[in-house]
DNA sequence: GTGACATAAAAGTCATACTTTTCGGTGCCG
DNA sequence: CGGCACCGAAAAGTATGACTTTTATGTCAC
């Protein structure tokens, strides 16, 4: 699951993110690259480069003379899908999966709307393909499979929106999308509303209908809400 | 401007970055770490560092016996302040500010609705501080005094909307006023109709209002894309 | 108490040596 | 002629140690 030993850095940079997200470290609380050297036993090279990078991310500040200082979570750079990730699978996922999917219902119907008018014939192909796809994918179980059309469906909208900072978000959804799955934040079988609601949107699309398009997609993101609601208090 | 000499490894990430985001290196193009290692006359470590981080971000990817490949735009970690910075100097910054307003008229509204009836009283009385500010120096091509408001304003907004994804895009929002203002995309002052609706979200927060609060923001947004059609092409 | 100064702690930088992965070619065999 | 296995080298990855720079903090004189 969690990803293996491709290189000492990705390890140690996973290890590290998520012992961070989970609050293992609080606020204010300062590393020393020695000390991580020696506990993860590895040269100060590699946790140098880690550290560069959780800084980057706005998650750790190293200061000379003081050391690694992490940062209050108000300053996470929350839109890297690896933050996301790591966040999901600790504690606090529910407040997580909201703040997220309150992101979603923000965006995703007005990508829907602009998506109806940019979507090329080959997008409203694979748009119509992925939403068949989660119908006979949404029964019996199949959860893992439905995932993978669910993904790609919203990626589809995203990208067919023309918007460049809605097609980056697909990361995010898909990291929303795939964490309720895995977390068991879901009911058994997808909603069925939902599903429909998905292959009205593919035609919409196909008929570039924008505002019909915007308005199942607010209907989709306000179910995911709701849903929410009721599985993850 | 740029940042200065506050760290070699800071001034080669800014520097490079910059150039990767301009196009410089065109996606697919390979760079070898010692080569930049002399281009910039640094030690390996310093670069291996920045190629780190720019890995991070999606601007490259690091593979072995084949060297620093950069990636294409499509995958770019668009979400990150620095690489908003950089793109915004850069070529295409006129496409680069309308997907970031796009991005803004979907996300700020709702924003603005859930900040109705959340904003605690102290965000309220920010909110409309800095409203009176824009006012103040809406005239007289006050234009920096003018962007500190703005910018206050509307991450007062953000934080006050009580969600996390939200308040972090404070930043990428701060970027884009920025931007808009020191690369001559704007009008000499402020649009005065916008300047009066930022008064009014206020208000309306105030009096938790938040379909006016919505609305209003909505207006905002759409007046800003409205400016972008007419001073960038 | 306040300010200048010295001290040391920690990150930052550098040079170098060594390891690991993997591209690309070479040649053998089918 | 084509495919497959093997080999070598190129580049990133890792480790180590020495040295530099910044800066928090304690000390001492005033």
């Amino acid at each position: 699951m969690t990803t293996q030993a491709q290189g000492l850095h990705t390890h140690v940079l996973d290890t590290l993110g998520l012992a961070l997200t989970a609050g293992e470290y609080p606020p204010g609380s300062v590393l020393r690259t020695d000390e991580l050297a020696q506990r993860f036993e590895v040269s100060r090279t590699v946790i140098r480069e880690v550290v560069r990078v959780l800084e980057s991310m706005h998650l750790v500040e190293s200061r000379r003379r003081v050391g690694v200082t992490v940062r209050p979570t108000a300053q996470w750079n929350v839109y890297d899908p690896r933050v996301i990730r790591w966040r999901l699978a600790g504690s606090d996922r529910p407040r997580q999966l909201r703040s997220l999917t309150v992101l979603r219902s923000a965006v995703e119907p007005v990508a829907a709307g602009l998506a109806a008018t940019h979507a090329t014939p080959e997008q409203c192909r694979e748009l119509t393909e992925e939403a068949l796809g989660m119908v006979a994918t949404s029964r019996g179980g199949q959860l893992e499979a439905y995932l993978v059309h669910d993904i790609a469906f919203h990626r589809v909208v995203l990208n067919a929106s023309g918007n460049e900072m809605f097609a980056r978000l697909g990361d995010v959804v898909a990291e929303v999308l795939a964490g309720r799955t895995h977390h068991q934040v879901m009911f058994e079988d997808p909603d069925p509303a939902a599903v429909t609601l998905h292959v009205q949107v593919a035609e919409a699309v196909r008929e570039r209908d924008a505002a019909r398009a915007e308005e199942l997609t607010r209907e989709i993101a306000t179910g995911a809400l709701r849903e929410l609601d009721v599985l993850a208090p």
